[in-house]
DNA sequence: TGTACATCAGTGAACGCGCGTTCACTGATGTAC
DNA sequence: TGTACATCAGTGAACGCGCGTTCACTGATGTAC
């Protein structure tokens, strides 16, 4: 329309966001291993020779998607942190953002799931590099509540890891159920996370 | 050799497990909805054709390893319940029969994790309910445990779910883990069952 | 502002290749007598 | 035991097809003056 500088970067970076959005959508029937490059460029109405301009190879976008979906995580932990009140009021919080999260992000999270111990190298290894980071996250915010006082720095890990593969767990399962299923599994989470933190009561750290 | 009856079935039955541990081995590099019809022959030395004389087609195979793959488990959750002693012995044990059971089994543990949210709706909802029986079957027995007198059948089966997810993902861990890793992990695999064990005996249920 | 040239995202055709499936077949195993 | 026939696991060739990658190209966008 104009000779505004960026209009060519602009449009570039929209068909970036169609080939991984294409690639989003056709990861709701298959794995990451046995996706196609011209399958993605198909579904994203582009020729097969235009993914080159954006990605070197079908595992380098795999990799882009997974910072994008990990990315929104980090929000999503100090959400659940957040909240102010007691124990229960806390878990019950954090297992509605999680459901919530799942609900907006449902493709993110099931490429997540399915490529965390998937068949791509590069993908399995980026995920469980990003899952490293946030369980850091949430070891610093469980070590900044009282309850944490006087425990050693590796059990705090320890109970953050627990939380976070049980928060990706409870996601996972979420990401392939109906509304009825969904409900048990929020429901059981509860209270496991419930039982999780009575555990940690009592637990005597040196 | 002989006219012994029952000679060609064994024949058969061998190609049969050809075919599945070329596919076992196959998996080791990539996800099963990657996995080819004439790349598994070619891996088992057996022309393409033949195949068919043994499955429909590929996602028929995965559901006879899923299977088989889960079979084995029934037997370890009696083994890892038999230990007599405290609650840490009996952790030890569970932990060290898992440990134990990943080393035997490494590319079927490999395949159960890959697949358990994999691409591949049939094996994927083979896993599903083995699993569900796999709970089952440890809820009986936490149930017949002292500690659970008293527990509502709902909460021991929330119990039991926590288990074994928790031993699904600490073998998923182990089973791409070097020996190092695999102390880390195993240690606190440990630590994490005793802070559950914890909650677990102050738990209220009616 | 207008013009001439440079950049580069996306195209369309071409390549060699391995895919899943089918088919008529071969020959060892099994069975009836 | 020996013979004649039936079964069926596994073969090898053939099919049409979509794959990933390369290439010279087009034309809109960007830049220098």
């Amino acid at each position: 329309m104009s000779h505004t500088p960026g209009v060519r970067e602009a449009q570039k970076q929209q068909s970036r966001r169609a080939l991984m959005d294409a690639a989003l959508q056709l990861l709701e029937h298959q794995s990451f291993s046995g996706l196609g490059m011209r399958e993605v460029t198909r579904e994203a109405g582009m020729s097969p020779a235009g993914f080159y301009r954006h990605f070197r190879d079908l595992s380098d976008l795999g990799v882009a998607l997974v910072e994008e979906a990990l990315a929104s995580l980090h929000g999503m932990v100090r959400a659940a942190f957040a909240e102010q009140g007691d124990t229960d009021e806390l878990i019950d919080h954090a297992v509605d953002v999680i459901a919530d999260h799942v609900r907006r992000h449902r493709a993110h999270i099931r490429f997540i799931a399915r490529e965390r111990f998937g068949g791509v190298r590069p993908v399995r290894e980026a995920i469980a590099a990003e899952l490293e980071d946030f369980t850091d996250e949430v070891a610093r915010e469980l070590a900044s509540q009282a309850a944490s006082s006087g425990w050693n720095p590796e059990d705090v890990r320890m109970v953050a890891r627990l939380y976070v593969d049980h928060m990706v767990l409870t996601a996972a399962a979420l990401q392939e159920a109906d509304a009825e299923t969904a409900e048990r599994i929020i429901a059981t989470a509860r209270r496991q996370l419930r039982l999780v933190s009575l555990g940690r009561r009592h637990w005597t750290s040196g």
